[in-house]
DNA sequence: ATTATTGTTGAGTTG
DNA sequence: GCAACTCAACAATAA
């Protein structure tokens, strides 16, 4: 059939190791890439200027290397199927590439209801699998060995040349068009591959020497971790690339005899294959965004209410707990928060507070510029013990402070109110004598707030209730099930040392920039659009 | 990849 | 010289 291949961009920026576009390539048909800025997915509570920002600036450079290779992006607003139905009636459209997005309810319903529109229109969808994550999964049996062989496949360099279907580009819509305010974010990652690449680089080469030992404390995490995430999350960076880079950066740190930095990046590379493990989670049941995992739990806490003042505060970064205001205040200014305190955020909100962790992880969702579905809500319920299937891990934020931040120099940072108090009162500024806060100039209440709970006896009170629950007899048959469904089959199974075979490198492309060491990473030049 | 409690061990101290 | 004791560090365990 006669017409053009439209590449649909969704959550993978990228032209390298791009199956769809490869695919569509392979068709020998002119070339319409294709992203479609979409109200009603920026208007889910989870979506936020943030993302919008890091988004843009991954197509415009996505848009200059296809350009480059003769075929530049083509951006429009609306309605999928209305953006899609235009097209079809002035060009023709001939196939639809893709990728097979693990996302929200909405972009679920959104694809099969595309689905059903190319099945009417005659058009044929094709969409790629992403991530190692399997789409109608049957069974969770073989899981990681499936997803190994995925990331073992060699990448695909994208075609120097794209033939074009010449279709007029539309100019970019701004973030007000949806709704989305300024957002106070100065320290927001960028976006795009380039952004990504090197995020990539700097990490296996030299910034996650002391990963394992770092990523705790989020003094330390902003630089030691790998800041992969938002990459991964939008695809400027594909899974695929960064695993099989930190396989060769794994090598050559060994070979070095760097055993530290072996052993970070053999941490890394194990975080990479649990992100895949729980992005099939949402990818098998659209419904953890939505319900508890393990109907036991239903009711538990009360019904969410959307002005309750202490998710405000909790957000805001006012629980008059200092460590936790300072990782809640970082986050909102960077946009990225590491794992521990994150998973001590939303654990707070969940046990402390009692709050019912629909709410708190849509708000957590917008501050995060790395949102990612399928890791978000099976965390959020993780984090809320109301998978059934994960002993409930209640966080003290006082003893996390203490430990992640013993100087306070992180909270000193980001709750500047306190700086003047001592350290040992840093962390519960509630328990220094009231001579010790008046020479800090600190009246709680007023200068800084009161701790909104007593954390000892909140978190007493949470697992007394959460333990009386897991007792019952019906939810041990219940959570047999989900961990059939969903649990990991990997404990107690040996890690294999198999190393990957060395990979024939293909043919760098004459833009590619040479990384100080081999990663196998194909990156563009610094595209000068025109 | 939590926390608080309880138990164990061993070094160091005391009388 | 040694029993008795304290304390820190670490492991196991229940919730």
């Amino acid at each position: 059939m006669s017409g053009v291949h439209v590449i649909w961009f969704k959550r993978d920026l990228r032209v390298h190791d791009h199956a769809a576009l490869m695919a569509a390539a392979a068709s020998g048909a002119p070339i319409l890439p294709l992203y479609i800025f979409e109200p009603g997915y920026w208007a889910l509570p989870e979506h936020s200027r943030r993302q919008f920002d890091f988004v843009k600036e991954a197509l415009e450079e996505l848009d200059a290397a296809l350009k480059a290779r003769g075929s530049g992006l083509v951006i429009r607003t609306g309605n999928a199927i209305d953006v899609l139905s235009e097209i079809h009636r002035r060009q023709g459209i001939a196939a639809i590439h893709a990728h097979e997005e693990t996302g929200l309810q909405w972009t679920f319903d959104r694809d099969r209801a595309v689905g059903r529109w190319a099945r009417n229109a005659g058009i044929s969808l094709r969409e790629q699998p992403q991530n190692g994550v399997q789409r109608a999964l049957k069974s969770r049996d073989g899981w990681a060995s499936h997803w190994e062989a995925f990331m073992r496949r060699p990448r695909m360099v994208a075609p120097e040349t794209l033939l074009s279907a010449q279709v007029q580009a539309e100019d970019f819509p701004l973030p007000q068009d949806f709704g989305l305010g300024p957002d106070d974010c100065p320290q927001r990652q960028k976006g795009g591959r380039a952004a990504g690449v090197e995020c990539l680089r700097s990490f296996l080469e030299v910034r996650g020497q002391a990963y394992q030992r770092q990523m705790s404390s989020p003094l330390t995490a902003a630089d030691a971790c790998s800041r992969l995430s938002p990459h991964l999350a939008f695809g400027t960076v594909s899974m695929r690339e960064a695993w099989q880079a930190a396989q060769r950066a794994k090598e050559m740190h060994a070979r070095e005899g760097n055993a530290e930095f072996a052993a970070s990046i053999g941490s890394f590379i194990s975080r990479l294959h649990w992100h895949c493990h729980f992005i099939q989670k949402l990818e098998d049941q659209t419904s953890i965004e939505s319900r508890n995992l393990h109907p036991a739990y239903d009711g538990l806490r009360p019904a969410p209410e959307e002005d309750d003042p202490r998710l405000a505060a909790w957000i805001e970064g006012r629980t008059g707990f200092p460590f936790l205001d300072a990782c809640m205040r970082s986050l909102k200014a960077t946009g990225w928060l590491n794992f521990r305190m994150r998973a001590m955020t939303m654990a707070f909100a969940a046990h402390h507070l009692w709050l019912d962790w629909k709410l708190p992880a849509e708000r957590l969702a917008g501050l995060f510029t790395d949102f990612e579905p399928g890791i978000h809500y099976p965390h959020a319920q993780m984090q809320s013990a109301t998978t059934g299937i994960n002993t409930p891990r209640i966080y003290n934020p006082v003893k996390q402070s203490r430990d992640q931040d013993p100087e306070g120099a992180f909270i000193r940072r980001w709750v500047p109110e306190l700086s003047a108090l001592p350290d040992e009162w840093l962390h519960a500024p509630w328990e220094a004598p009231a001579s010790v806060r008046a020479r800090a100039g600190i009246v709680l209440g007023q200068t800084y707030p009161m701790r909104m709970v007593d954390h000892m006896a909140a978190a007493e009170e949470a697992r007394s209730r959460i333990f009386a629950l897991r007792r019952n007899a019906e939810h041990a048959a219940e959570a047999e099930e989900i961990q059939a469904r969903h649990g990991s089959r990997r404990s107690g199974i040996p890690f294999r040392g198999r190393q990957a075979a060395p990979k024939k490198r293909a043919p760098a492309p004459a833009d590619a920039i040479q990384l100080s060491f081999d990663l196998g990473i194909i990156q563009e030049r610094r595209a000068h659009a025109s």
